[in-house]
DNA sequence: GATGAATGAGAGTTCATTCAT
DNA sequence: AATGAATGAACTCTCATTCAT
């Protein structure tokens, strides 16, 4: 029953998401993942060059299937301003309906080393990317204000999504995340219009 | 000769911002501070408890002094979208021109555990309960949309503010922050009319 | 195909000399001997029972060989003091002409636990019995002098071309090792006589 | 009872050649040598680097008294060849008397990285220095033959004393090590004659 | 209050060795 | 015989914190 090959890779990812989430970026000990995986402390090594590395590979991970998911859901909206809503709906639900995941993309990862920093630009940029996309469509269009700065829109809406998302993490959750697509689609796409 | 009372205090807090914001929080050990504060290690003791209590006393100034400042600031405000306004330039302001507490309030201090959370939420929320005020304020005088509710519109307007400083210290700030006051407000105004 | 039995054995051998003298005993990890031979890992445990036993099958190897080549070479010479000579010769030949034996010879082996100790000694052993056979020949035939101390008198000759090798093996190499025969014979030989 | 500067970097010295004698470079942990001292493992480290800094500090502790000490010796000689005397009887007396040290001196030194190495060189060539010196005087009074090599002569008269000594740490030694001043010197004045 | 040498628990990482395939 | 993924004991080094002076 040999396992499959890279099977052991996520194993230890997922545990490290859990392992993250529970204690903290900064408290949890490669010894805790490795229990948390079911594997030796050494074998984390085979997979991982060090803690650093694991976080930065989970956020790599999350991040591209996010952004590749979110694409496909983009597809089929119908016009730009559904296309906002998905944004924040998709952001809101993949989240809110995995408060670990949340939880390390929100606090654990910022525990910023100039690596990590920059293992997490780049898949971030694509996210970024994606939403300039849309205020710029919006903006041909003339369904948004053409003196709207595109970068500052989009650092207005990831912003606003995000400390959404942190402050639910943070509370002991006593509403559903995906409440407040409503409200927050509201306020940001009359701040475009 | 003799130093008023409290001064060594603040010499150690103003070192531990410098080293922070140079080395991070994690990176930054007690000599390093007591180092570039002048003074043994062994001093830092006699002032704070901790390494975490040295960071949210950090915050705890800076927080306060910073509400504080802000209040008097609106009190001159002769409507509500210029205290709107008067927020928005206030932080850019404040954070732009001393670039290293801005780092450690961006980065440094998400450093989160438990404790330090507590410590950094309190000062937060007399902010937040400003910011909240000034929007309650305009939603009685009409001016803001009724259905909005305040706690999220409240998340936005931090979120995006504070989004749009953590991209400029992260950046190799290449332009004023208070730059963005302008289409920082915009958006944000228009949001809530 | 079909590998000739202790070959592999062989290409192992060789693979750790070249290791061993390019990183250093202890800094040689087992995959690296498996690496530069093209076996797996696990396959050196097949052939040899650990580190040590590598380190020290390689020296047994080379030193039997030494001796036995060593010893066919004596039995050419026609009186004692050509045999020294042929003996200073042909170790300053045989090493000066495999600087990684050398090195190993020199340097590594002496990375001694108490284990490798005597797995060194009994080959060694050999070597050194020849030495003294030589100087108790001259001593019989009066050549050289009769209070001479065989045992001290082999330390002082292993010694003298030991410790020429180890600065040669130790330095860039701007010479040729066997340019040192005469001198050092010169001087080992008025001792004796 | 405030401990006199020094002396706890003395401590830890003599710590590490006993237990650098007992169990040999690699297999002595930095807890073994705290342990002997009677401090802490942290404190170790406020004295030295790391482990191969222990060994180097040592032998240049050593190696520094041994050439002082072997120089003031040598400037009570009448001639020359009292001088290679001292020399011999000097450097046997010396690790003969202090067989942990002579075992440090013998094996463990040579458990050569690149940086021992060159911690370990300085120290040496001083004393290398001083067999040379003796060895020109000698030339240069027409004791010793004019055509003698000064560096190669020097290898031998080191390479043999070494090897004695050497040979006298690895046995259960059964005789005294000095004994064995008198027919090295012979040997070696031989050869230089 | 101030000092800074000393502490020692703690964590990341390595790698010789094993063994199921 | 050969493989190489997995193991886990072992060890170095760091640094927040203490306390005698």
């Amino acid at each position: 029953m040999a396992k499959r090959s890279g099977e052991k890779n996520q194993v230890i990812l997922d545990a490290a998401v859990k392992t993250f989430a529970r204690s903290g970026y900064h408290r949890t000990r490669i010894s805790d993942i490795a229990g948390q995986a079911g594997v030796a402390d050494g074998t984390v090594y085979i997979y991982f060059n060090n803690k650093e590395d694991i976080l930065i590979s989970l956020f790599q991970n999350l991040m591209t299937r996010f952004v590749k998911e979110l694409r496909s859901e983009l597809a089929h909206c119908r016009n730009t301003n559904e296309k906002l809503e998905t944004i924040i709906d998709y952001h809101l639900r993949t989240l809110g309906s995995k408060p670990e995941q949340a939880r390390v993309t929100q606090i654990e990862l910022r525990q910023i080393d100039q690596n990590i920093n920059e293992g997490i630009s780049k898949p971030l940029m694509s996210y970024f990317q994606l939403i300039e996309e849309v205020i710029e469509e919006g903006k041909k269009q003339a369904l948004y204000r053409q003196e709207i700065d595109t970068r500052t829109a989009r650092k207005v809406i990831f912003g606003a999504i995000d400390e959404v998302v942190t402050c639910w993490v943070m509370s002991t959750k006593p509403y559903q995340l995906s409440n407040l697509k409503n409200p927050l689609f509201e306020l940001l796409v009359k701040g475009l219009q």
